[in-house]
DNA sequence: CTGAGAAGCCC
DNA sequence: GTACGGGCTTCTCAGT
């Protein structure tokens, strides 16, 4: 095994730094609960290994450039996740390894808070969550100038369409590193997981706290290594292509790491209440189809080890699942329901390649039509408008009963609800339930906690967020999620979204001045009048849907057969000859738009990428570039929202204000205010936001509030807000 | 234990 | 000839 340490010391000052005697002391302040692995005495092999100590007097590094990165013993912060060991290297190539104690946090503290150093990082975010457990003040060095820099938001900036842009992927492709060397301690960990005895005697798993000091140092110092490396090699490239948009997501990392680290209050009790009902839903629906059905034979082929031959063996299925597609089969041929539906192949995200496919559909436009009329309709309405189950168990029987229709209609609505139901707990309630901290009871006697989620910069082409463990920019807008999701104490939650956004940006790269025109009224009815020919009094709700499905579509760069299957999953039945007719007549009335994703596609054919205002370039392959009109839709708004969030942050730390920002969920923002300060906050943040000069048509914001529950999101104005620009 | 496929939630 | 954009999580199943 390569040891970091000892190989290609450059400089005599790392020489000093690995003379520097390891005490006793220093590791036995911080014992290991575990010896899992790892010598009795470390201090045995230091003549390999020698470590900086941790008991004072750590060298602290001259060079000006510091690669730093952390080693934990989980990845998460909230729920007690800590440093037990860090590094760093210079660009001087002063090394050391630090295990986590007082005065190594002191020596952090020091290098975070000086502003002569540029202190880089993979993924900071991480880091700074972690160093601020530890008391180290990351946001107020912000503010005093101190610069952390981040490889992996450089990559992503240069690289907006790529997919990995963690650090092995990163020293891989950039540096062309091994990454076997980085995979050591995974594979130690793997090892040592499967032994059980191991795990018994500590009552867990292992982490990387655990594993032996070798791997850990070696692990970690190829990590600082790599991250040296990618900051000069990206550097240069940002410098030349996108300063702007990489400032942007820098500082953004730090708004990021204040989301998470604040957290957002959920209602606990009431999420427990609604798992409940959930559950006792579910569990009268199991019961109804277990009535239905009786006894499954679910047929299952299982491959023949030795001879390789497949073997159908029938199990006898009692309490069927819905998830199961298997069951779903044997439930409807039981039922005597010939299937007709079967699932189409997908494109894979990252090849494009179709992939899937040919199973039986049991999804729900194809639970759809396999039951008549009355049925579907309910399943239409109790979707939309959220009906609780009692209500649409109800109404499923009395159109049974009401139509005379065959018992064995209850199946599919039954599946369907019995899903919906099953989705709710085990995404939602569950996750509510389990991932709060900071438990407490209010004076209402329910219990309240905090839930933190993450928010990811790095990972959506077009340059979106998404979030994630748990995910909360996919919160149901019907039934019970959203009422889990409460104010806190004395504050009221503003809902800040821009409107139509995607659609200005369609009318702003298209230049459409008749679409420009009617942007801030009722644009898809506009689209309709125009599609269909009549005066808007004459334009049917089903028609504006169209209008509406149709500009959308177009957006998404789809074809006339998509659109008349989304049309008609949708509840529209659209035939591919209408929706033909439809794309046309759009593209007749708008011109503009074939025109764009036109140029859009020359310049992609010019250039191998197109760029969107803010500077971030999409690199897509010459086949798809039918997608560079949604790319440009969909990523532009994310840059304004990115940059008006990282505004909006140092305008509400500079006023020493008490606002903080919840989440973001792609359009919107999240902004949680003390009451006295919504005069001063949020007409300011709503400025921040909008642009009503940079665009063809202006980029306007809307504003929405909770007073207590999600929920119950209200117009500021019934609440008595005014506001007059 | 992992990966693929299906389903379903969001903008 | 080609085809609906971007995400995340949960569940099941089959083969490792």
């Amino acid at each position: 095994m390569r040891n970091v340490l000892t190989a290609d010391s450059q400089c005599g000052l790392l020489d000093s730094v690995l003379d520097t005697p390891v005490s006793e002391s220093s590791w036995t302040e911080r014992p290991s609960s575990l010896r899992v692995g790892r010598r009795a005495n470390p201090t045995r092999h230091s003549s390999v290994v020698r470590l900086v100590h941790d008991s004072g007097g750590i060298p602290y590094p001259v060079g000006d450039v510091v690669a730093l990165d952390v080693e934990t013993d989980g990845n998460k912060v909230h729920k007690g996740h800590r440093i037990f060991c860090f590094a760093y290297k210079s660009n001087l190539g002063e090394r050391g390894f630090l295990r986590a104690s007082k005065a190594s946090f002191a020596w952090a503290l020091r290098l975070f808070g000086d502003a002569s150093k540029t202190i880089v990082m993979h993924n900071m975010k991480f880091e700074f969550h972690m160093f601020m457990a530890e008391g180290i003040p990351i946001f107020d060095y912000f503010e005093k100038g101190a610069k952390c820099h981040d490889t992996m938001m450089m990559s992503k900036v240069l690289n907006s369409t790529g997919w990995d842009h963690d650090l092995r992927h990163c020293a891989k492709a950039y540096l062309g590193r091994r990454t076997e060397d980085k995979d050591e301690i995974k594979l130690w960990l793997k090892e040592n997981n499967k032994v059980k005895y191991i795990r018994a005697r500590n009552g867990r798993k292992l982490t990387f706290k655990d594993a032996p000091n070798e791997v850990v140092q070696n692990r970690v110092m190829w990590d600082v290594d790599a991250t040296l490396d990618l900051y000069y090699f990206f550097k240069p490239r940002v410098d030349a292509t996108c300063p702007t948009l990489y400032e942007t997501e820098r500082e953004l990392v730090y708004v990021c790491a204040d989301m998470e680290q604040h957290g957002v209050r959920i209602d606990i009790t009431r999420a427990k209440t609604l798992r409940e009902q959930a559950l006792k839903d579910i569990e009268r629906i199991r019961a109804d189809i277990r009535y239905l059905l009786g006894d499954l034979e679910v047929p299952r082929s299982k491959k023949n080890k030795r001879t390789g031959v497949r073997e159908e063996i029938i199990e006898i299925v009692e309490e069927m699942s819905p998830a199961s597609n298997a069951h779903l089969v044997a439930a409807f041929k039981k039922m005597g329901i010939e299937l007709k539906y079967k699932t189409k192949p997908k494109k894979d995200k990252r090849t494009g390649v179709m992939k899937g496919g040919g199973s039986w559909a049991f999804d729900e436009y194809a639970m759809i039509r396999y039951v008549s009329p009355p049925i579907v309709r309910i399943i239409r309405d109790g979707g939309e408008d959220g009906w609780p189950a009692e209500k649409f168990y109800e109404e499923i029987h009395v159109a049974i009963e009401e139509h005379d229709l065959d018992p064995r209609e209850m199946l599919p609505p039954l599946i369907i609800k019995w899903r919906e139901l099953s989705k709710m707990v085990s995404t939602y309630y569950d996750n509510f339930i389990e991932d709060c901290v900071d438990i407490e009871v209010g004076p209402d006697g329910n219990e309240y906690g905090i839930l933190h989620c993450k928010f990811n910069q790095a990972e959506a082409m077009t340059g979106r967020f998404s979030s994630s463990e748990p995910n909360l920019q996919n919160i149901p807008r019907i039934m019970g999620p959203r009422e889990c999701f409460v104010t806190r104490k004395g504050r009221l939650n503003w809902h800040l979204d821009f409107s139509q956004v995607e659609m200005r940006m369609f009318v702003h790269f298209s230049r459409d001045e008749h679409m420009a025109a009617a942007i801030d009224k009722d644009i898809h009815l506009y689209v309709a009048t125009r599609i269909y020919k009549k005066p808007e009094s004459e334009v049917t709700k089903e028609q504006r849907k169209r209008a509406k499905g149709t500009g959308f579509g177009i957006l998404y760069g789809s074809g006339a057969e998509t659109q008349a299957e989304t049309l008609t999953k949708k509840g529209l039945p659209t035939t591919v000859g209408e929706s033909t007719k439809i794309v046309a007549a759009f593209h007749r009335e708008f011109p503009s738009i074939k025109r764009l994703t036109n140029s859009l596609k020359a310049e992609l054919a010019r250039k191998g990428y197109i760029e969107n205002p803010f500077g971030r370039r999409y690199y897509i392959p010459t086949k798809f570039g039918y997608k560079g009109l949604n790319y440009m839709c969909q990523g532009t708004p994310a840059d304004l929202i990115k940059a008006a969030m990282v505004k909006i942050w140092k305008f509400i730390r500079a006023t020493g204000s008490r606002v903080k920002m919840l989440m973001q969920v792609h359009d919107e923002l999240v902004l949680e205010v003390p009451p006295v300060e919504v005069y001063k906050v949020i007409p300011a943040t709503i400025q921040m936001m909008e642009d009503r000069v940079s665009y063809f048509v202006p980029i306007t914001v809307d504003a929405e509030v909770t007073r207590r529950r999600w929920s119950e999101k209200q117009d500021p104005t019934d609440l008595g807000f005014v506001f007059n620009n």
